[in-house]
DNA sequence: GCAAATTTAATAGTATTACTATCAACTTTG
DNA sequence: CAAAGTTGATAGTAATACTATTAAATTTGC
């Protein structure tokens, strides 16, 4: 039975999982109440034991899809980030202007996300909180090695590089373009935890988009040939 | 018996641990070797048991010292952050000209450190590799409200405060010099860690001091008043 | 429409982790 | 030199991150 409503869907590369999670009905849940469960008690505390019981369904069915719930968290990355260069494409398809290309991937990567109907059921804006809060997580350690051979960065990198290429568009003497995009990335994403949890490392504001405008600004003035 | 060399030592929290490590032989002896394990093995890796093994000591006394591993983690923290603000204040006292105060933050803030024979004994070029690789495990967790309360980021706040202030004295109009340090430094680290394991997601260059020019050129652009 | 293959449930088991508890031996200090 | 404090040695516990096994349920291919 087919079940997607859509006909995008996000490729996800086969060495993150066992099983592909989109095949069945418990695979779905299985990364529906993961999205949940993670971003209610955090990584650390998650476990597939507790996941099992939310979905009324043993620990050992889910390692069937999973290796462990370190490869969950990178399925759940390489996820957002193919999900994020599909929105990457809609926002700057047919623009024209560098400039405008480049601030709307500024807007999207500093921006909190809104849900897509398209992908019902994958809740984008928990997952992005979960990105936000947890993603580090998944390469600071010392399988980061290993996972990146297994290509679980890849959609992350792509996505990078898409923006970098617009950087060098607008000036190609910039050196460091990459740099540039995952600072911004990064950033963004501890600036967003910093508001909400130590507001003294960050400036947090009222106004709408006070984050992106910070950002606007520093990516602008930086690239500009001097 | 007194085992200061240097009259200088850096303050730390008490709610961050049970008994002073720097009172005893023993407590030296789990900070320094927790740090070459920590660095050896990684934070998830590593365990009071194995440090215990190392130091031919039983975990239960470690135990003694330090409430967990977490919390061993923040007490390394706080004693980095400690130790770079005073950096800081050597770097930039007697330095009239703000411009050059700021460059000579954004220089400590972006370099690799050197041992520093005042602090004999503890490893911070170990340290910083730590702090860069596992710091933000400190406070990406579900417990990072109730750390905070207990100070454990005071010395990261002080820090960033005092190089904030810099530049709100350089340009008072700008309204994010706190997300623009935070920003730097974390972002730093990540290049860092980039360059080593993931080199896709930065632009890792042979020149010497390439991440402090890229984040100095930064900085200062951004500030500038338009 | 039914046998074969596949998927899931249910249960059990293992090594390790992150601690806590207890008590004797040793050291320091007043 | 006694009392207080520190360390060592050992043991124990609940939970974690898995693996293994087998039976029941479901899907599929002809």
């Amino acid at each position: 039975m087919d079940t997607l409503i859509s006909s995008v869907k996000i490729a996800i590369n086969p060495q993150l999982y066992l099983k592909d999670p989109e095949s069945s009905e418990l695979g779905i849940n299985i990364v529906h109440n993961g999205i949940d469960l993670i971003k209610e008690i955090g990584f650390e505390e998650f476990t597939f034991r507790k996941l099992g019981l939310q979905i009324h369904s043993p620990e050992a069915s889910i390692y069937r899809y999973f290796e462990s719930k370190h490869k969950f968290l990178l399925y759940l990355n390489a996820w957002y980030w193919g999900w994020m260069e599909y929105q990457l494409l809609l926002a700057i398809s047919n623009v024209s202007s560098a400039d405008k290309r480049l601030e709307k991937s500024v807007f999207l990567m500093t921006e909190g996300v809104q849900n897509d109907p398209n992908f019902q059921g994958i809740d984008i804006v928990k997952m992005q909180e979960i990105v936000v809060a947890e993603a580090s997580k998944s390469f600071l350690n010392k399988q980061v090695d290993q996972a990146n051979q297994d290509g679980a960065y890849l959609s992350y990198k792509q996505f990078v590089a898409k923006v970098a290429n617009i950087i060098k568009e607008i000036n190609p003497q910039y050196k460091y373009p990459i740099m540039l995009v995952t600072t911004v990335i990064e950033g963004a994403h501890q600036q967003r935890f910093f508001a909400e949890h130590l507001p003294r490392l960050t400036n947090k504001q009222n106004k709408p988009h006070y984050l992106s405008k910070f950002y606007m600004d520093l990516v602008f003035k930086t690239i500009k040939p001097v």
